[in-house]
RNA sequence: GCUGUUGUAGCUCAGGGGUAGAGCACUUCCUUGGUAAGGAAGAGGUCGAGAGUUCAAUUCUCUUCAACAGCUCCA
């Protein structure tokens, strides 16, 4: 007998060579029949390979991100059989589960598929899942793997096979379809109930653009169609509150090509908030003793030489200006740094002075790939809530935790309450991408996962994702829908203070290299913004919002009293407009409702005789007649404490 | 940058080889109405741009620009 040792930490004995499955079965078999997978010993396996020794087994089903991978893994492989039944002669490259759902690249022979044929693999799909077929496992040698997909003439799989290694190979099965693969897989195709075939887009062979451009077909699949419908409503609410189109109608910010692509113009309403978020950010930040500075759009292109960034960066930039005379070259700036680190060196610093943090709100400019752009998440011009500490190497940690507050803050202000840290290393294999040394690197990377631990992040630790000038913690936010974006982020960097040769004196007398750290609360005020849209679906925050009231009065007539109000309003800093226009109310209401304009005051004669004001909150409706200092206070006690919006 | 889809009024969209239409928004007039659309009239478009085919192109073809989706990239 074996043991079997549950995640609760029971231990129970089966027969050598017993299956998850079998196991799920001794439990219940209610159980049995969710299970999709199994971790033993800290590995996924298919729910129904034999189990030889003692092991440590976690059943796993929907609710696992591991269970779920499996179940779209084996719905790609669904996928695959219905487009073999429905275009014999399909060659497949690679199927893997993404973050939600699956997708299959297939090469159709230059036939082309659109939507009405989505619906007709989805039906297939159906049926093919009805008959519950196993999924089956079967080591093969690579001769016969080759063998194999050399007769059905699919290059893709023969590429794949070649760089494998013999007996490592195996082939999984179900019903009359067989593919390359390492597994695992679910029991069996009557698990997936409900499937979706999301869209067919164009991807290169293994992602490379000198490849063939094979059609990838996206889908999703669900344990039930309640489900499916769930996530495509949460895919129209996305829709919804996507902040392109939001953008457009609050009149927050547009585009011209005239301007040119990318460069975002704020309207006025736009601009409004954007300057409050600034304001706010620059308040904490002199408050956690932060030295506003200001540098110009451009800089000498040695000063990116001096940088390393020309090098790396040069080629993929907006390309130098010159001066008419002398021809020396100037860069847009795509970083602020440099100029940080300029402004650090124009005067002597003792250890005493540090650490000192330079801020500024500075614009950059990048040549993003024209296909890459998208509304403001992704532009050619944006603003930086950047700053750079500039510290000793044993105020690195305390300065991070400083930082990491100050991110917390803004997060906690704006209503982002579900976040991870992720902290990006570097590669482990392979470090000839770095700048700096080892040695640097060390204490950089440990200061960070320490100051992370002691905040009590939640973190992930990614390996090879580091800048190439030192790691780095990003905020991954979700966001209102389950969306995970990330904003800000800080960075060691070891490489630029030396670089700029910047130096401080020490207590020793001697001369002593400063360790510069990066960051960014919002990471970008466009990018920032786009996520804040989507997050609260374009109804700000009080304290945020452009227009936080709209007077409108019931007739002409109190056109006088609608303007007292407004000046009573406007001393206390409240921002509110008149609907001045001769309609009636009920269309006013309307459409300060859909301008999602928080508060409404509603006057007539009633109010104007008794010096009132009938309130209307957004989507709530009336909340009755208060007089002016009343509705003065309710509305400042919202902005003072940074309300959401309901 | 690559592949695909799309481009008609300020916005959302219909149409289609014979020089254009709706709703909303806008302007004017009437209406002065109490919590999500009052009425009437009017104005507004080189049908993204360029070339080609045609007696005739907004419609068909090619090129180009842009947006969208995906891929690759992201200091």
């Amino acid at each position: 007998m074996i043991n079997i040792t549950f995640p609760d930490g029971a231990v129970r004995q089966y027969e050598p060579g017993v299956s998850a499955l079998d196991i799920a079965k001794s439990i219940s078999e209610g159980l049995a029949r969710k299970v999709l997978a199994a971790k033993v010993n800290g590995q996924v396996i298919d729910a129904t390979r034999p189990i030889t020794t003692d092991a440590t087994l976690q059943l796993l089903t929907w609710v696992d991100t591991d269970g779920k991978a499996t179940m779209w893994h084996s719905s790609a492989h669904l996928m695959a059989e219905a487009l073999e039944a429905l275009y014999p002669g399909v060659k497949f490259g690679i199927g893997p589960a993404i973050e939600t759902g699956f997708y299959y690249d297939i090469d159709l022979g230059g036939r082309a598929i659109g939507d009405e044929d989505l619906k007709k693999i989805e039906a297939k799909m159906q049926e093919l899942a009805k008959q519950n077929s196993s999924f089956t496992r079967k080591d093969v040698s690579k001769a016969d793997a080759l063998a194999y997909f050399t007769e059905k003439n699919d290059e893709y799989k023969l590429e794949l096979i070649n760089d494998l290694q013999d007996g490592t190979i195996t082939f999984y099965s179900q019903g009359n379809f067989t593919d390359l693969c390492r597994g695992p897989h679910i029991p069996g195709t009557g698990a997936i109930k409900a499937i979706k075939l999301m869209s067919i887009a164009g991807a290169y062979w293994r992602g490379n653009e000198k490849n063939k451009m094979l059609t990838r077909i996206y889908g999703v699949t669900f344990p039930s169609q309640k489900e499916l419908d769930e996530y495509l409503t949460l895919l129209e609410e996305a829709k919804k509150r996507d902040h392109r189109k939001l953008g457009k109608e609050l009149e927050l910010f547009t585009f011209s090509e005239n301007v040119g692509l990318g460069l975002p113009l704020w309207l006025p309403k736009g601009a409004m908030l954007r300057e409050r978020l600034v304001q706010f950010l620059q308040r904490a930040q002199i408050e956690s003793g932060y030295l506003p500075v200001v540098t110009p759009h451009i800089g000498n292109k040695k000063l990116y030489v001096t940088s390393g960034h020309y090098e790396k960066y040069g080629k993929d930039s907006f390309q130098p200006i010159h001066t008419p005379e002398e021809g020396e070259e100037f860069m847009l700036k795509p970083m602020n740094c440099p100029h940080h680190c300029e402004i650090y060196k124009s005067s002597p610093k003792s250890y005493k002075d540090l650490p000192v943090r330079f801020a500024e709100f500075g614009t950059v400019y990048r040549y993003e790939q024209h296909g890459e752009l998208h509304g403001l998440t992704r532009v050619r011009g944006f603003t930086q809530d950047d700053a750079h500490l500039f510290c000793r190497p044993d105020q690195v940690k305390e300065e991070f935790i400083k930082v990491i507050d100050l991110v917390l803050h803004v997060f906690k202000s704006l209503n982002f309450t579900d976040y991870t840290a992720q902290i990006s290393l570097r590669d482990q294999e392979d470090r000839s991408k770095y700048i700096g040394t080892d040695e640097n690197w060390n204490l950089a990377e440990q200061a960070i996962i320490e100051s992370a631990a002691e905040k009590g992040l939640k973190t992930v630790v990614e390996y090879g994702e580091a800048a190439f000038y030192g790691p780095k913690l990003d905020f991954m936010v979700k966001d209102a829908l389950g969306r995970k974006w990330q904003l800000g982020t800080i960075q060691v960097d070891y490489n630029l203070p030396e670089r700029f040769e910047l130096e401080y004196i020490g207590a020793d007398n001697l001369k002593h290299r400063p360790v510069m750290i990066h960051r960014a609360p919002f990471g970008s005020l466009e990018r920032f913004i786009a996520v804040l849209i989507e997050h609260c679906a374009g109804k700000f925050p009080l304290w945020l919002t452009p227009t936080q009231v709209k007077i409108l009065p019931i007739s002409d007539k109190f056109l006088p009293y609608a303007e007292k109000v407004a000046g009573l309003l406007k001393n206390a800093e409240i921002r509110a407009e008149i609907d001045e226009r001769s309609e009636k109310i009920g269309k006013k209401i309307r459409e300060a409702e859909l301008a999602k304009i928080p508060y409404m005051l509603v006057i007539g004669e009633k109010e104007a005789n008794e010096e009132l004001v009938s309130v209307r909150r957004q989507a709530k409706g009336d909340l009755g007649a208060m007089d002016i200092p009343a509705f003065v206070s309710l509305v400042q006690e919202e902005v003072v404490n940074r309300k959401p919006f309901e």
